[in-house]
RNA sequence: GUGAGAUUAGCUCAGUUGGUUAGAGCACUGGUUUGUGGUGCCGGGGGUCGCGGGUUCGAAUCCCGUAUCUCACCCCA
């Protein structure tokens, strides 16, 4: 037998259902905002990625599924959704037309990671990005929005928040930051070593107990900021507070791709296994230069739909449709006629096999539906169908030109 | 990429110190005087016990390899 490559699933029946759900609200809230969709290309050149996500991250070092085509081209499979994004955003000039410009997108994104719960190789993101406004109000609603999706769905969730400070804050910061951790070489894990040179703020949310008692005593990142990173993240927490929003301050929130500066966010699960995260974002305004844009404020997040899915409180399943079926051999074409006829505006499944009016009626109520319409001998004879209401269980007989 | 555990019917799982034709519940299907469903009764189909080797008179059971899943690390949505 066949099967699927290690971390790549299908998606159907229930797992379906709860997926297009999800889709739906979330485009539904998103329009709301005022986003509009865009599709981009599954597959972009390798380069991307390593401008936009950071050749430092892991992701580009070593998750990417990354080949030469048969133009010799170097391409991967995007293993996120934003580099994508903004790279169209460029391409079709929109940098350049000025004002304010919101996406939304959902798709399958692709790293190459030994698959566990809540992470697998081929898995699907809902993510928005907000072009061109540089007030941290629009950070505010991107989180407010996210909020509303979960609300929605009846998804529990704890919001962190921290801020990574911009250009003039976070390299001072860095600085500081890498000579207490060389101050304390001895100490720090081998991890923490390697991260070092690689990525040091990434050193901040190390698991490992001695780092983290070590690091009570480092320079905070919210310690550091510039006046107008302080400013806007003051208001940030303000706006939120004002709009109901509950949150939690991290100062070792990091997020994993180098484009992030100002505010970062997570929204995390405890319900969901050691993969806690299901939404993350922040502001990424030097992104869109890096990629050889004009510069252009921008803020969004993602969120990962397999890690949602259990989570999801689908709503009450109602009896939809008809079910047709004959109770005698004769009435069978008669019954697939009718259920042709009532397919052009109901949902119709018909038993092809003349049963009894018992059969009939749990058949009707395993498919679900709401009327159980029944065409036996004495239908038959005088042109008459019979038809169940399996939700109030009033019964009735029409002639069959009324159906 | 590293370490640990798991894998038996469509699904959830039993299966004794290795011993005849590997079981249950649910699901599917047929029948139950062919007119009343979501909990009646009786029957039926369905498994190369993940895959490949090995030990043994004999392996679902013990050993080795391998694939996949799960958990932890790493990292992330």
């Amino acid at each position: 037998m066949i099967k699927s490559l290690r971390g790549m699933n299908d998606i159907l029946s229930e797992d379906y259902e709860r997926f297009t759900y999800f889709i739906d609200t979330a485009t539904k809230i998103a329009q709301r905002y005022g986003y509009h969709f865009i599709e981009t290309p599954l597959l972009e050149e390798t380069l991307l990625f390593k401008r936009s996500v950071g050749e430092s991250s892991d992701i580009v070092g070593k998750e990417m599924y990354q080949f030469i085509d048969k133009g010799e081209n170097d391409v991967c499979l995007r293993p996120e959704g934003t580099a994508g994004v903004v790279r169209a955003f460029i391409q079709k000039k929109l940098d350049k037309a000025g004002g304010v410009h919101r996406f939304f997108y959902h798709g399958p994104m692709f790293r190459y990671e030994r698959p566990q719960k809540g992470r697998l190789r081929e898995f699907h993101q809902f993510g928005v990005e907000s072009f061109g406004v540089d007030s941290v109000y629009e950070d505010a609603t991107v989180i407010m929005m996210l909020a509303d999706i979960l609300k929605c769905l009846g998804i529990d969730y704890k919001l962190q928040l921290n801020s990574l400070g911009d250009k003039n804050c976070m390299p001072q910061y860095r600085e500081s930051l890498v000579s207490f951790l060389d101050s304390h070489e001895d100490e720090i894990c081998q991890d923490c070593k390697r991260r070092k040179t690689t990525n040091p703020i990434r050193v901040l949310d190390c698991k490992n107990e001695n780092c983290q008692t070590l690091y009570l005593d480092a320079p905070k990142l919210l310690n550091n900021l510039c006046r107008s990173c302080e400013d806007d993240f003051e208001a940030l927490k303000k706006i939120l507070q004002n709009n109901d929003i509950v949150y939690e301050i991290d100062t070792n929130l990091v997020r994993g791709l180098d484009y992030y500066s100002k505010t970062a966010f997570e929204f995390v699960s405890n319900d969901i296994g050691s993969q806690s995260a299901i939404a993350g974002g922040g502001r990424y305004d030097r992104l869109v230069e890096y990629l050889d844009g004009r510069p252009t404020p921008a803020v969004g997040f993602a969120m990962g739909i397999q890690r949602l899915m259990e989570l999801i409180v689908m709503p009450e399943e109602t009896r939809k449709g008809y079910y047709i079926g004959a109770m005698d051999a004769g009435a069978v074409d008669l019954v697939v006629n009718l259920a042709q006829h009532k397919r052009k505006t109901d949902k119709v499944s018909v038993e092809y096999k003349a049963k009894n009016l018992q059969k009939h009626l749990k058949s009707a109520d395993k498919a679900n539906a709401k009327f159980c319409c029944i065409i036996g001998s004495d239908e038959l004879k005088d042109e008459t169908i019979w038809i169940k209401n399996l939700e109030n269980k009033t019964e009735n007989k029409i002639d069959i030109k009324d159906f």
